[in-house]
DNA sequence: CACTGTTTTCGTCACTGGACGACTTTCGCC
DNA sequence: GGCGAAAGTCGTCCAGTGACGAAAACAGTG
């Protein structure tokens, strides 16, 4: 036994500046740090022993701090998804302070550097593709949120009227949030766009959004208002 | 063996009413059709056994139609993701043959009863996802294409100046290609939106596009052009 | 109805992947 | 320096999982 220890300790040195036994709060917290990154990655589906090399120790020891990979995997979901968002976020962009077109771009910066990562993209997608409920409560919660006040707020500037039913207002800031979220989806999902050129992005689209909104306040309130028949050509 | 062969067809009828044995390009179109409803349900990792169930037939009859399974992911992708599309709607809405509006709504119309529907875009992320190069090409041939068609057809339409880069050309095109394309991924994969609501959806999008486009083409371009320095309230 | 070639299945192999009981190592403390 | 509790590993189980050789079921033909 001895002699065995001797050599396993001489051919693996075992992390040599840091320690090998952390507290159980540490060593679960940097489990799930790997996890967040090396599922975001592979997917759901990755293996639990891969994730287990990924933090240098045994795959047994995932399960002395989740039951099971479930359990492990909703922690994820909640570490890594649900709290990026920053509600003060929208608190500075609802203040009167300075244009709209700069407070709107400044909280979709914001957001798109906090939220619209990497990780949280592939995370979001990974977990709505399979029957993870968490698209659908972020959805609900989150991003119907972050519509409300966007759209209200934007409409209150300009003055604007809007439509009546709350699903029709969503829809109109959703060709703002759509384009923005699509704009990463195409940087850190397909690879494509640069990411450089993101911040310019979404300020070409916060220019669009505002320079459309009369036109989309008439085209979505159609419904509840005026008719929409006739050709709108007032703003060419 | 007499015994166990009338046994076995005594306790299981086999598909009553239709053939057993299809001819070899039946049998395969079967299969391939099934893969591509099975795998963008259940992701490119879908078991090969459960597709044969669903199919009705042995797993190990997959073998003689694919070499293996990469194989039949690969057709999984030409059949479902690259063919759909279909060059002619550009055609029809390049025509100045009624307004913009209208043309631009048709061709999105189609673009996303067509192409956006559940099972392209599961596809189409899962493979995004995975290390598959299909979205990378879709989007530098496909993609691009619309955007080129879009951008500059409407600019020619509303008499105005686009920037002079195509990448910048193409951002413009990306504030409404995004909504819509993010409007079909709440629908078919975050399962949010109702469909139905959907058509509403994009008419409101394409009419947002087009009141915005001066904006978009000053803010765009104002590298290569005129300081877009100046709020720009013209069209309200 | 037997013959023949194609279609289809059975059974199995080599390997994966989550889970866990039993054991070993580490480290603060006296 | 050795003791006890907590941290960590080894080896294994068993339900899958892609792949395939060989044998059976089928359908058209003479």
């Amino acid at each position: 036994m001895r002699a065995k220890s001797d050599n396993l300790r001489a051919t693996r040195p075992k992390r040599p500046g840091g320690r090998r036994h952390l507290p159980y709060d540490e060593r679960r917290a940097q489990i799930l740090d790997k996890a967040i990154e090396f599922f975001s990655e592979y997917g759901l589906t990755g293996q639990t022993r891969h994730l287990a090399a990924a933090c240098g120790v045994s795959q047994r020891l995932l399960y002395r701090y989740f039951p099971n990979k479930a359990a492990l995997l909703d922690d994820v979901y909640r570490e890594a998804i649900a709290k990026p968002f920053d509600e003060g976020w929208l608190d500075t962009f609802r203040q009167p302070d300075g244009p709209l077109r700069d407070r709107l771009t400044a909280f979709y910066t914001r957001y798109a550097d906090t939220v619209l990562t990497r990780r949280w993209l592939r995370l979001f997608l990974y977990s709505s593709l399979g029957d993870n409920p968490m698209a659908r409560v972020y959805d609900d919660t989150v991003v119907r949120h972050i519509l409300d006040v966007v759209i209200e707020t934007a409409a209150r500037d300009l003055d604007l009227p809007l439509p009546r039913r709350a699903a029709d207002r969503r829809r109109l800031a959703w060709s703002l949030h759509g384009a923005v979220v699509m704009s990463g989806v195409r940087v850190h999902v397909y690879g494509i766009s640069s990411e450089t050129l993101w911040r310019r992005e979404i300020a070409v689209f916060v220019d669009g959004f505002i320079a459309a909104l009369p036109a989309l306040c008439a085209s979505a309130g159609a419904t509840a208002s005026a008719p929409p028949k006739q050709r709108r050509r007032t703003s060419l």
